[in-house]
DNA sequence: AACCATCTTTGATTTAAATCAAAAAAACAG
DNA sequence: CTGTTTTTTTGATTTAAATCAAAGATGGTT
C-alpha cells in the first residue's frame, strides 16, 4: 500500500523503520473517482496529498478561464503549498485528472511528526528544494522556447500525458492555445507516420 | 551594517538578540563593482548572498544567447540554489548588474548554525517558500498575459528597474525580444506624456 | 441506438511578436 | 574632445500563434 510513497522518500532521505511506521500511520489512504475536487479556491489546504495512482491538476480561474498551473502524477506530492503552509485562502482548486489513490497528510499530522523528529522537517525541504528546482526550469522554458519545443519537451518528460490529460488542460498548462496545440499534435503525427526512411521515394 | 537583513529577517522570525549575533559574524561583508561575476557557471556554489546594495543577476547561456533567470534587489537573497545545497556546479552566472554591497554566507558557515540552533533551518525554509512562490508566480504570467502584460507588471512590483537594468537583460528575463521590449517602453511613455485629460484638444 | 454535451480538429483570418537590417544614442577609453 | 564600442531605437518584413467560426469526434446517458 505504502510502497512507492516508501520508494520515493528513500531517494531523498534515509529513513529507519520506525519512522516508516510513524509517517504510514499519520497517513489517510483516500481513493476518489475522475474529476473530483480536492480542494476548492477560496479554502485553507489541510492536506498534503501522495499519488499513488493517478493525476492531479491544479486549477486557477484567470479571467473567466481555466488555467492548469500544475499536473501531479503518480510517485509525486501535491499540495496548495502556499495554503497549507501559512494558512492562507488558496488561489487554486485541486482536482482529479483521473480515478485516483492518494494518501493524505494533514496539517496537524505533519506538525506532530516534524515536532518529533526532525527528519520530517528535512524531507519536507527536500521536496520543497525539487519542486523549486522544476518551477525554476519552467520559467526557463517559457523565456527561451516556442509552443512546439515546450510541447517537445514535456512529452519527453511524461510521454503519457498525452494519453491521459484532455487537451484543454494541457494546452493551459503549456501557455497555448487548445487549437495550437492540436496543430502540434497533427504536426507531430505525421512525422511519425514516416518515422525512419521507411521508403525514401513513395512514388517508386 | 547589517540593518537591511535584520529588518528583513525579522519579516520572517524573530530571532533573539544572540541569534542576531552569531548571524553576522558568520558573515562576510563584500563590496564589488558592476560586472563583477559571482559564480561562473560550471562552479560549485559555496555562498548566499544578500544584497546590501545593488542588482544581481543570474544568467543562463542557452544556444549562445544570454538570458537573465531572475534578478535579485537590494533586501534580497540570492544564490545558485540548487548549486549551493547540492554541491553540484551550476548552470548560472552570477552578475552584478550594479555596484553593489552584499553580506555573503558560506555553506560551511550555514551548516554550523543550523547545528547550533533550528531558528536557522526555519528560516531558511521561509525564504525558499518565498523565492517558490515568486517563481510559481511567475510561471503563471507567462501562462496568462501577453509581453506588454508582463512588463506593466514587472513595472508594477519594481519601478526602478527600468532606469537600472539594460534593456537586453530585462528582455531575456521577460522572454521576449530586445526590440519589442523597446517598442513597449515608447509605447508607455506616449501615453504618459498626455498624462490626464491636460488639454482635451491640442489644437486649441 | 439515438441524443446530448463536451472535447478536438480544421480552416480562414487577424494579431502579436520575432527577425533582419540599419540608424541613433549612450557609454567608455584614450 | 574624439573615435570606438555597446546599447537602444526604429522601420520593414516574416513568422508564430491567437482568435473566430464551424465541423467532427468522442463519451456518456437514457
Amino acid at each position: 500500500m505504502y510502497d512507492t510513497l516508501l520508494r520515493r522518500l528513500n531517494q531523498l532521505v534515509l529513513l529507519t523503520p520506525p519512522q516508516q511506521r510513524s509517517l504510514c500511520k499519520a497517513l489517510q489512504v483516500v481513493e476518489h473517482p475522475k474529476d473530483e475536487v480536492l480542494l476548492e479556491a477560496g479554502q485553507v489546504s489541510n492536506h498534503i496529498y501522495f499519488m499513488t495512482e493517478g493525476i492531479l491538476r491544479a486549477s486557477h480561474q484567470h479571467e473567466e478561464k481555466d488555467v492548469t498551473r500544475w499536473f501531479c502524477f503518480e510517485g509525486h506530492f501535491a499540495a496548495a503549498h502556499f495554503s497549507f503552509v501559512y494558512r492562507q485562502p488558496s488561489e487554486d482548486r485541486l482536482v482529479l485528472v483521473t480515478d485516483s489513490k492518494l494518501l493524505a497528510l494533514s496539517h496537524t499530522a505533519l506538525q506532530q511528526l516534524s515536532d518529533q523528529d526532525p527528519v520530517w522537517i528535512d524531507l519536507n525541504r527536500h521536496l520543497l528544494e525539487h519542486y523549486y528546482t522544476t518551477s525554476l526550469e519552467r520559467v526557463l522554458d517559457f523565456q527561451t522556447r516556442s509552443a512546439p519545443e515546450r510541447y517537445q519537451r514535456l512529452l519527453e518528460a511524461r510521454p503519457d500525458i498525452e494519453t491521459k490529460v484532455p487537451l484543454g488542460h494541457l494546452a493551459s498548462f503549456l501557455g497555448m492555445s487548445q487549437e495550437t496545440l492540436s496543430r502540434l499534435r497533427r504536426k507531430r503525427k505525421k512525422q511519425q507516420q514516416v518515422p525512419k526512411n521507411a521508403k525514401p521515394n513513395s512514388k517508386n
